[in-house]
DNA sequence: ATGAAAGCGCTAACAA
DNA sequence: TTGTTAGCGCTTTCAT
């Protein structure tokens, strides 16, 4: 069934047809608006929006690459996305990268061929550069920062504040003894989160122990792992988590251990998923807003697709959720 | 740029490049084929996949809808949409229903408008009937299973003999009040799901009690709110859950009242979620093949897709995982 | 071994 | 108020 049989079935042209369907009604009679329009119920017509995609060159689909929506902090992102998109009339085509390059990149390529109206990457550096260096298509980075001279959106949040935060949070709380635990990616945002505890350390009067570093993943397992690590090297009565699942990972290693939290050794996440507050004890951590996060992305996003003039990055307050590993 | 470009560059025709590019290239001399992919790669171009969907009619692209990828069990099924859905050359647009009828067909209606090649679905048996009658587009169902006479595929799970197993775990470790706390939706797999473990109730010495039953969603919420709501109702020392939120939710509720999992009270879950291994203590539960099943849905999605003759309903089993909730 | 040309289903400028 | 028509970028048949 096409727009052409419709208007056969009419008795009209497919031009006007296709201006009913598209609301460019105004100088069209009701009759024959109400007519073809009742032609098109009847016959269950569907448009063809790749023949319409063709010809008004754009496709009303973005694309959102991100490592893991498996990853709580991902799916909640992806939502914020989602949801985002549709209030907005888009689509989202969904592509998951494991953080590998290649990944990155092929997802990139098979995008654009298909041509979504623009990218919402949480990507690596290298995989950005080199595709904005070979077609330019509108961007925004969502969560992971990148230098680059190109014009893209990003979106992100104030990692540094955020863990001095957490970490001021712990010495406050008496710990003299606070490891961190997380990831050994060189993006900026792990590197801002270092930095952030350090800071807070070294403003302290404790002293700052590299012993009491572990960076590894973001994962339940790194949690567990650098916990054990730690343990074993080093006294510790805090632990600064990089993000939730490692948070979670470390409370449970000490829970084995018989070391009670927040009692003997105090914990803080990042992050905030959903799970967080579920958790025994319920996980104080440094909130994101995640789900606003993917939101804003896209309504960035849109804003470049249709080159309004705006401002090109936003950075995202987080906010200390208190609950009790602390 | 386009195709008809890269000819000219390259001193041939539209045709000659794009069979090179299509790997149609049988008879193209080797000259010509190298000189053409060297513009190719020198230009940066990109071929308009829409333009060629237009023209061979099919996108080589799938829509999944789920209520919702924050939710550990859908986001787990998306991974394994999308992994086996990039293995075969398909991207997948995701979409988020809320188990809202109005969603599910607002969508079905969009990816076709699209052109997808197919359709996964987890969604009400009202969206579905009506989609389907009004146009057909191969469609295999995921998790919610459902009765027409259309040519449809499904994948599920032996729902009923998983919950049948779980209690059955429950009666042999001794509990003889044993709750059930799921959702009251009116799909086939919560009725499933309620018959397992009153098929095992009634298997048993054990009477059966239609107060240690508590129905609403598949939350945590519920999972929390069910035990308050059985504890004040009736005495209780198992606990069987639709699923592993659920599950989640109760074991709260009974930690809060120092109520000990396991001694005082069992509980297990369904679905074994990514995260309930590393609860505390690790959840007993029934495990789904969830990666699987959406690796599973995406095979016999493009076996509808290309006509193949083929089994349409696939039922996979469940597994008992015991751990120490129970 | 290569090319000409039709046509996929739609929109929009322009004509009537 | 409605219709004619070109053309979006590609593939593919059929010639050459």
């Amino acid at each position: 069934m096409t727009i052409k049989e419709i208007a056969e079935l009419a008795g009209v042209s497919t031009a006007t047809v296709s201006k009913i369907l598209n609301g460019k009604d105004k100088d069209i009679s009701e009759a024959t608006r109400k007519n073809v329009l009742d032609i098109v119920e009847r016959e269950g017509y569907i448009p063809n929006g790749i023949a319409k995609s063709l010809r008004i060159k754009n496709t009303k689909t973005i694309g959102i690459i991100m490592p893991d929506v498996m990853n709580l902090f991902f799916s909640e992102l992806a939502r914020g996305v989602e949801d985002a998109a549709e209030k907005k009339g888009y689509s989202v085509i969904l592509c998951n990268s494991d953080n590998k390059e290649s990944k990155e990149e092929k997802y990139i390529q098979i995008l654009q061929e298909k041509m979504v109206d623009g990218i919402i990457l949480t990507a690596s550096e290298n995989s950005v550069k080199r595709s904005l260096r070979r077609r330019k298509i509108p961007m925004v980075l969502l969560d992971r920062d990148i230098s680059t001279d190109e014009k893209v959106g990003r979106i992100t949040v104030d990692n540094e504040e955020g863990t001095y935060n957490a970490t001021k949070l712990l010495i406050e709380k008496g710990c003299k003894n606070i490891g961190f635990i997380s990831s050994n990616k060189t993006t900026k945002s792990s590197a801002q989160r270092l930095q952030g505890y350090e800071n807070a350390i070294l403003e302290s009067k404790i002293n700052f122990d590299k012993n009491k570093i572990f960076l590894q993943n973001y994962t339940i397992e790194t949690g567990y792992k650098g916990t054990v690590s730690l343990l074993e090297k080093t006294n510790i009565d805090g632990i600064c988590c990089g993000n939730d699942l490692i948070a979670i990972g470390a409370i449970k290693a000490l829970k084995e251990r018989g070391i009670k939290v927040p009692q003997d050794v105090k914990v803080i996440g990042f992050d905030d998923i959903s799970i967080s507050k579920y958790m025994d004890p319920p996980l104080t951590t440094i909130r994101q807003p995640i789900y606003e996060m993917g939101e804003e992305a896209v309504g960035m996003l849109i804003d470049v697709i249709n080159n309004k003039e705006m401002e090109m990055s936003k950075v995202l307050k987080t906010e200390l959720i208190v609950r009790e590993t602390t």
